[in-house]
DNA sequence: CCATCTTTGTGCACGCGTTCACAAAGACAT
DNA sequence: ATGTCTTTGTGAACGCGTGCACAAAGATGG
């Protein structure tokens, strides 16, 4: 059964592999580096030279137990009585993430969020560098965006290839990401981040993430529905049995084109 | 270790009161009930009336075994033999999310990714609705983006009380993010979610969510080096002089050639 | 060299989340 | 009613992540 295409399991885990887990930092840790790494940078541009776990824990909201766990993983870089070295655990981090060296990354949907993203220096802070920006709408090609002009999706795949890419970021509409995601994989792609509510099925060894504004906003409702519960403190949680329910419309903006 | 403010610990997680009264819905599936409710929804515009576990499970990206868990904390509403009802869960689903009344939602900092947001029609299709746009920047003020005149933050108080909003959604440049967060907290939002690479101090009671495109790719890059380096080498790991000890511990060295 | 003080590195226990596997429940046919 | 077939709901095992608590390591001072 689930031998052709893996869907994403995990929370918003890559194609966690089980097998190439050699000295393997748990996934855990590596979602937390970036952290640690953006606190580091903070204190490496104001010449602090050494830092603690406890301080760094603090300026990068985790547990200082957590944080020394996870600096663990990487070789034990710290002096005890005295802590880490800023510059050192910079380099040793952005080492192990892959930051030192360079990644193109493509944008693929130029609408209003693709347009953002192009405009986002963070993006080229780090190793990140955008090779191209996609669209199928040919009105849109050869405009000028963040300096870059836009090129159609027919060039995709040559863009892929002579450029290296092997990071993809769709900014579809959700109706096209599955078919953006499959050329992009065809081309080379094996990461990709995807913004468009879609569920993409992906061969073994692509890595997926997902980034869901539609989930996090629900995720706060329901929290803060339960605390406006609790202030209540109400005693009726009882269900309407009401099948039919209208409820939300939704609106789903599906394009759906079957498998 | 005061208990003064908290700082956002778990993965992404609210204020997640250990205290699960009475039906104590755990982080981990409510995080994946919007989820289903995008594919139960999609079903219910195609008129399909029930759906196994196995379906829908497939649709969500996500072991069956986990989804039939999931529901079975929100009661049994399956029927063994046939499935779920479609319309009735999607009605279930949304009240337990809180998705069957309005949240206002007020976003702070108009720029490239505030001016996405707002013309994100993802939004208002579920509960949300846009009570505010906000910004610092006086030029901006009263500037239409996507239909709604943009405000200035000196009104963010009186909108937020007046309005009822509970949810703010920061999209200011990094150091203007914990001003912002305790000016909205001040006012009487209790959940945030926040794009900016910033880590957020709220008081208890108060729900973070971050969204972290850097930090995503990063954990992206982290696993295309990994998988680069896996390529690369047959025999020994890439392991380059690291003047530590090896890290021995377990012995389950599962190294398939299959190259 | 010894004493003291700071901070790391980690053993350990605990709780959450995931997954398997299966009995029970119900639909449906005869 | 009875049997068969499908699918749910969940008990139980397991693995991962977290955080406490502490011994070891090293700095620093006398
Ligand atoms: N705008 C937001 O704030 C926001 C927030 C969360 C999620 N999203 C999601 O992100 C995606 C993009 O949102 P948006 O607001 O930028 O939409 P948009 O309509 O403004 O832009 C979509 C772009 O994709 C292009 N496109 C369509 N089909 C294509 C294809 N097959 N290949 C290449 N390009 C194609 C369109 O020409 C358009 O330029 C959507 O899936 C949306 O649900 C957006
Ligand atoms: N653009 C992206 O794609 C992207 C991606 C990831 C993260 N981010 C983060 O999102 C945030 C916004 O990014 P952006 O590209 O839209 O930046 P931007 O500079 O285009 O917009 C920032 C807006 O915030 C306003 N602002 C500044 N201080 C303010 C204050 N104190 N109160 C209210 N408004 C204030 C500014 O006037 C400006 O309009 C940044 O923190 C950025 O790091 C952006």
């Amino acid at each position: 059964m689930a031998t052709g295409r893996s869907t994403q399991n995990n929370p918003n885990a890559a194609a966690s592999n089980r097998r190439s887990r050699g000295r393997g930092i748990p996934d855990a840790t590596v979602a937390r580096l970036p952290l640690y790494l953006r606190a580091l940078t903070a204190l490496s541009e104001r010449s602090v030279p050494t830092v603690s776990s406890e301080e760094l824990a603090a300026a990068a909201g985790v547990n200082s137990a957590k944080l020394r766990k996870d600096f663990s993983y990487l070789g034990s870089y710290g002096t005890r009585g005295v802590g880490y070295d800023v510059e050192y655990l910079v380099y040793q981090i952005s080492r192990e993430l892959g930051l030192t060296q360079d990644w193109p990354v493509v944008i693929v949907g130029i609408g209003n969020l693709g347009h953002a993203l192009a405009n986002y220096g963070g993006f080229a802070s780090r190793g990140f560098r955008v090779a191209a920006l996609l669209d199928a709408d040919a009105a849109l090609s050869g405009q000028l965006v963040a300096g870059l002009p836009v090129r159609h999706t027919d060039e995709m795949e040559e863009i892929v290839r002579s450029e290296r890419v092997s990071i993809g970021v769709i900014t579809t509409p959700p109706g096209a990401a599955q078919q953006v995601c499959d050329r992009l994989v065809a081309a080379g792609v094996t990461s990709i981040l995807n913004f468009a509510p879609t569920v993409l099925n992906v061969p073994d060894g692509v890595d997926v993430r997902k980034v869901d504004l539609s989930i996090e906003l629900q995720i706060l409702a329901f929290h803060e529905q339960r605390k406006a519960g609790d202030d209540l403190d109400d005693a009726d949680q009882e269900v309407p049995a009401t099948p039919s329910a209208a409820v939300v419309s939704e609106g789903t903006e599906l394009e759906e084109a079957a498998g």
